[in-house]
DNA sequence: CGGGACCTTGCGGGATCCCGCAGAAAAAAT
DNA sequence: ATTTTTTCTGCGGGATCCCGCAAGGTCCCG
């Protein structure tokens, strides 16, 4: 058995290489990456690799590495290793992971013992493991308190890429209409939404770009979320005729 | 002579406090924090520490501590270790330190000699140290060859925050006129701009909202520049009558 | 089968945004 | 001091956004 790290912190990596061979003496080789790129092509050379990796790292982010070495080998237990519980990356992972898929999720701030329990009960038990506050993110993000359908984040994501609702409508077959009712919604549920009437109000906010503002102030969005939304995009772009 | 170290991560923590320990032998003491609030009451205390610190921490981000702690003591002795050299960072940093004070900003990726020899620089020799990358960064946004004026940053962050032209206008002293000319400009230099005769044009882009997104992609703003622009924000609104 | 909950779509209108035009005011250069 | 350059400002109009209203559609449940 071979555990692949990848993880562009020199520091953290040699943790994690630590602590995989504490908890993991069957393990008979450690290998190490330092970007989404290399480690793709390590997973890719190394049939067999368990891997442990973080979310967010400069050239190539965790969540985009994950999602091509899902789809090339759906079976590769996989332990994300991040800071963060931001709501952005939670349900970007959640989006990616195969049906079956044995997986993890913990936090850096989680203790030792936490971290080489996830990494025996993933790799050995092939049991999935997520940190109770990614896991409480989820459950909200997925129950429907509080928490935004597809759709939603959907047109959160557009609107925050700086689409018109006319090019809204054209990328996701919807009438103009349609995005500026899904629109609405989103207003009211980032609590947005102004209630009408105020004649004195002093109105101060766009709706469209306020909420943008407070989707990244809570987390929904973050930088790697709008990179990756970005890709798709210009894909979808260039795939488009030229009017 | 005192050291005073405020970063989140423990593992780059005690990495700190050796390479400190190591770097300067006639330090007596080391003191951590880990969030910027214990750590400004730290720097409060023992009034006659330098400081290093990370920029980004979930509790109170590296600014805005390094900010009060400047405001108390200017001649207190800064040196920022961060991951990144977002241009959001390096804005922020550069706006807030004092005139004549010294400083330091070096990345994490940097080498443990770089580390220890601008330790030894700023706490010893009273010289400022600036990672060439970021001095690259700080260049090419102040001088003026596709650098961003402080206006065009100002109205960048206002709209980032949601803010209507006629509330723009209002809390910079504005028509709102000049308001719209100021994101022109900005519209311009971030690439954004549709030259318009586009008849069958694609205008896909609110514009609006696309210099917020490219902005981000950018890294000209993050997380932290937004958290700090709302701040500030419902401060003024606060400070605003209620019409 | 009828009623209810939900989503989609068109229409219309008021508010906002985007911006060319051109004069006034301020700042910088000569 | 005068010219040049930049910035600020009002006006006007077309495009876009925001959203109430109302007419279908779909799906599920009793």
């Amino acid at each position: 058995m071979k555990v692949l790290i990848i993880e562009d912190d020199p520091l953290h990596r040699s943790y994690l290489n630590e602590a995989i061979r504490a908890a993991l003496p069957e393990c008979d080789g450690v290998l190490e990456a330092e970007n989404g790129n290399s480690g793709e092509r390590l997973a890719r050379d190394c049939k067999s690799a368990h891997i442990v990796m973080d979310l967010q790292m400069s050239q190539r982010n965790g969540i985009e590495a994950a999602r091509t070495i899902w789809k090339e080998r759906p079976e590769t237990r996989i332990l994300f290793w991040s800071n963060y519980s931001d709501e952005a990356y939670v349900r970007g992972v959640s989006r990616i992971v195969p049906a079956g898929a044995v997986y993890g999720y913990v936090l850096k701030s989680a203790s030792d013992d936490r971290l080489k329990l996830a990494l025996r009960s993933i790799f050995i038990e092939s049991q999935c493991v997520i940190d109770r506050e990614v896991r409480g993110m989820q459950q909200r993000s997925l129950g429907n308190v509080n928490g935004f359908t597809e759709a939603e984040y959907e047109i959160l994501v557009d609107i925050a890429l700086g689409l018109t609702d006319r090019a809204i409508a054209q990328r996701r077959n919807l009438s103009v209409r349609s995005v500026q009712n899904r629109l609405q919604q989103l207003y009211i549920k980032l609590g947005v939404y102004q209630p009408l009437g105020n004649q004195d109000d002093d109105s101060r906010f766009n709706l469209r770009a306020r909420a943008v503002a407070v989707a990244f102030l809570r987390k929904l969005l973050n930088h790697s979320a709008l990179e990756r939304a970005e890709t798709d995009l210009t894909g979808w772009l260039a795939r488009q005729p030229h009017d």
